[in-house]
DNA sequence: TTGTAAGCGTTATCAC
DNA sequence: GTGATAACGCTTACAA
């Protein structure tokens, strides 16, 4: 790669000092409308750019924001990629992307993420364990928001979804149709969305005038192997223990379940209805559709940027009364996996 | 943030000078075993990190390799990411991601963020119109790996499939189900892969002792909706004109074929058998689930990686001779879509 | 309005 | 071996 010129290049040939050179770069008012389009002409000509490392370490500040995500082939996470550079690209930061393949990248990492100085902001998808050690860097300064987190509501910004009415609606949908033992694979209770979750599904039972039957409340893991394991379990009991509804925690355990249907040639959704939650990509192509909750993952990017960025912005001032919470909206999405028990009415 | 220390703290603190403090930081050998420790309890007690900017300054190159993608809603985009992020996690180096997401984001864009120095190298998956001015990047010695390209090879390095042998392999196995009017739907044929595919069918036949039959062959642009359009063009025709099994220039169209086949009620595999190409992640889901060749899309983000990091390395020698083409296997999966034309035999 | 010069936090080249 | 000191390329008081 040919040397660079550098800011000095240009004030030599425009005939000016440095500091003229970069006050017409930042655009200052106070420059010599002469002097200005000498330096530009100069500029244009050789097509120069200043170096980016330079000028940041002038600015003690980067435009770099850090992107701490689970892998990628995790469901949902290019899609919540795909809104943060959404935003990104009309803006002049750009993303470090620090992917967390390994189980081992823990605190450790992110510390010396963090104290390299080279983000003036970090996005945290699905922080998870994480969470905490993350509260420490955003008490002392750091610009950061939590996607779609999986603890308790800190005061740390954070964008998502309002698990618990979503769950009612499900929950709620299935009861519509007409269902009464309905049962809940729940994801890992350590998991904030899991509790409001369950929630949810208690309360839409309880507002309905039932009680929710421990005997089918099942413990999942948000994978399909945990699905399929409850779905076993609960097909090996005598039929009449059988739910004749299923609300699963998330779709990749309503994939288990379905597979497991399908393998025991148990009928979705005559013999039983399925709603998963998430609405991931390959939701609408299982067999048969699933019936989901959707997140609107890539506008939780969208959003989530957009919010740190303010954050960063120089003249930003914490709310200290209120800590940033954005729910957005989710929907249901019926499919072919929920259908009503009367069986001559039409599905839904 | 509370203001960071510095390379002068330490120094202070362990009463030596700066230099000897980056000396021990970066592992030179001269400096006294007694010194060395006196620095580095300072640099553990607190947890000090050198400012990454402010070395790269000095260094005059940074740790940050950038990766230039399209959407990451595009399928097999996350993969290859994944692959890069997988190789990436065990070096110093990190990733900056560069997502075009608008047309309009073309040369003058990546003008800019080469221009800046801020990576040291560049990934570029699917450049695609993009891969002419990258040239010019590559020719002034910017390290450069394209994956998966869709020009005429250059003598850029690049990762990808021999495409000309998959799809012989594709139209080879089709043949060897007794198919004989097989038709092509091709991508945009101004990819160089869509060529190479559309002369590997060519062949196949050819070699089985069969000629092309131009009207068996049709013009996609790579997306479902071009599928769909091809599907209703041949299955408009009368039965007769019909192919007994279509290849299809890769796993989108082919869901699009797939689509129209369902609504207009036409068997698959039985009427016809498809295949397509990529596997991407839906074609197993597909109703049929799709026959396809796989690409190994992950591995070729990680390949990709390893070359060009080996390329940024200092010591690192050009073979100006043979350009560094690396062609990772492909492999044919066997689904439902496709079956051998004799009605009693088994599905292969 | 413009230029000079002092940072920004490192690394690297010198002498010592 | 160790410590001044000059880069690295830019921004920004402060002077002029």
């Amino acid at each position: 790669m040919q040397k660079k010129l550098t800011i000095n290049d240009i004030a030599r040939m425009a005939q000016v000092s440095k500091a003229t050179v970069s006050r017409v770069l930042n655009r200052h008012s106070s420059v010599d409308p002469v002097l200005r389009e000498r330096v530009m002409d100069i500029v244009q000509q050789y097509n120069f750019v200043p170096n980016t490392i330079a000028t940041e370490l002038a600015n003690g500040r980067t435009h770099l924001i850090g992107v701490l995500a689970p892998p990628l082939n995790w469901p949902a996470i290019p899609e919540i990629l795909h809104g943060v550079s959404e935003h990104i690209e009309h803006t002049r930061y750009e993303i470090v992307l620090y992917s967390m393949n390994l189980e081992r990248n823990h605190s450790d990492v992110l510390d010396r993420i963090l104290a390299m100085r080279m983000v003036s902001g970090l996005l945290a998808i699905l922080p998870g364990e994480l969470a905490d050690h993350l509260d420490t860097f955003f008490q002392q300064g750091l610009p950061l928001v939590m996607i779609d987190d999986q603890k308790e509501p800190t005061h740390i910004p954070w964008v998502g979804i309002d698990n618990f009415a979503s769950a009612y609606e499900a929950t709620s949908y299935l009861l519509q149709l007409g269902h009464r033992r309905i049962a809940h694979i729940m994801g890992p209770q350590h998991y904030y969305c899991v509790v409001q979750r369950l929630e949810g599904y208690r309360q839409a039972l309880t507002d309905a005038g039932l009680q929710a039957d421990p005997e089918l409340l099942f413990q999942g893991e948000f994978e399909p192997a945990s699905g399929r394991r409850c779905a076993e379990t609960i097909f090996a009991q005598d039929q009449s223990a059988w739910p004749d509804a299923i609300f699963v925690g998330n779709d990749q355990m309503a994939y288990g379940v379905l597979e497991v249907a399908e393998a025991q040639k148990i009928q979705v959704p005559e013999a039983v209805s399925i709603i998963g939650f998430d609405d991931n990509l390959l939701s609408a192509h299982m067999r048969p559709p699933l019936t989901t909750i959707h997140q609107p993952f890539t506008e939780m990017g969208y959003q989530a940027t957009q919010l740190l960025l303010s954050m960063i912005d120089p003249n930003y001032q914490p709310d200290n009364e209120q800590p940033t919470r954005i729910q957005l909206p989710t929907h249901l999405v019926t499919r072919v996996s929920s259908a009503s028990t009367h069986p001559f009415s039409l599905k839904t």
